[in-house]
DNA sequence: CCTTGACCTTCCAGTTACAGGAAGGCCTAT
DNA sequence: ATAGGCCTTCCTGTAACTGGAAGGTCAAGG
């Protein structure tokens, strides 16, 4: 397969197919005239990468988590622990913006959005009301 | 005032004070020899800034807001609007990762987590299960 | 008077995970 | 032969900073 082929097949666009070979991730063999050469392999391991992506693993740990998958001797106790780790950096995210959420929402709440100028939003900013 | 004293005040590194200067979101004066002056101003206008940046509005959005709340004859709804705007991104990434978070928890769950290689996790990323 | 340390300056590189685009080679069909 | 649709590499840009190097400035102490 060429490298439009396991775009198609992966999902993934050809250039972060590239890119992914630029950092390691994938190594493809190459034609004599210099195109990549997939195998399905190389596309069983694009797909895996391009789901861990979408469940918001970071590239670093797609690298570790492709590395557990090829190690037939692998603790699943390992791979649970990266897994672990990035839930909670999600759930960190999720509270970080839910309290984001809450306070622009009550400023967007207060404010008559109007024409004119008097904006609850704006004095918000400039000095924000005391927690309650 | 000189860059410390204002980031001490403001909250903000001295660095970042400098990158709103060469992005020009700020102007402060300058000294003979160089050195940064803020005034006041510059500095209501730095913890503006910070709390927008806190509540998460990208630059872009403050620069806007900094220019509605310099604007004494600003709509409060254009001001509402950005807000709004900024409030649904929040949604869509709350959205998004309560969805990566479902179906990581889920996997997590399936993972016994000891020294035996069989791991629903990496099982999952190789090849998921049908949603139900 | 000189030095020391805490400031300040600019400039350059690195971060994350790619995307866009230019310039050019290759391959198949007409 | 040429047109199109692939493919290649290389360079630049994104967001919002952070770290570090090399060097100027200023106030206090010996």
């Amino acid at each position: 397969m060429n490298i439009g082929d396991v775009a198609t097949a992966s999902g993934l666009p050809a250039k972060t197919i590239r890119y992914y070979e630029d950092i390691g991730l994938i190594t493809p063999l190459r034609d004599a005239n210099g195109y990549r050469r997939f195998t399905e392999t190389h596309l069983h391991k694009l797909a895996f990468i391009a789901r861990a992506r979408g469940l918001g693993f970071s590239i670093e740990q797609c690298r570790t988590l492709l590395a557990l998958y090829e190690d037939r001797g692998r603790a699943s106790a390992d791979v649970k622990a990266v897994a672990e780790t990035h839930l909670a950096e999600i759930d960190a995210k999720m509270a970080e913006l839910a309290e984001m959420r809450r306070v622009l929402a009550e400023l967007i709440h207060a404010c008559a959005g109007d024409h004119r100028p008097d904006c609850p939003i704006l004095q918000g900013l400039a000095a924000p009301a005391d927690a309650d």
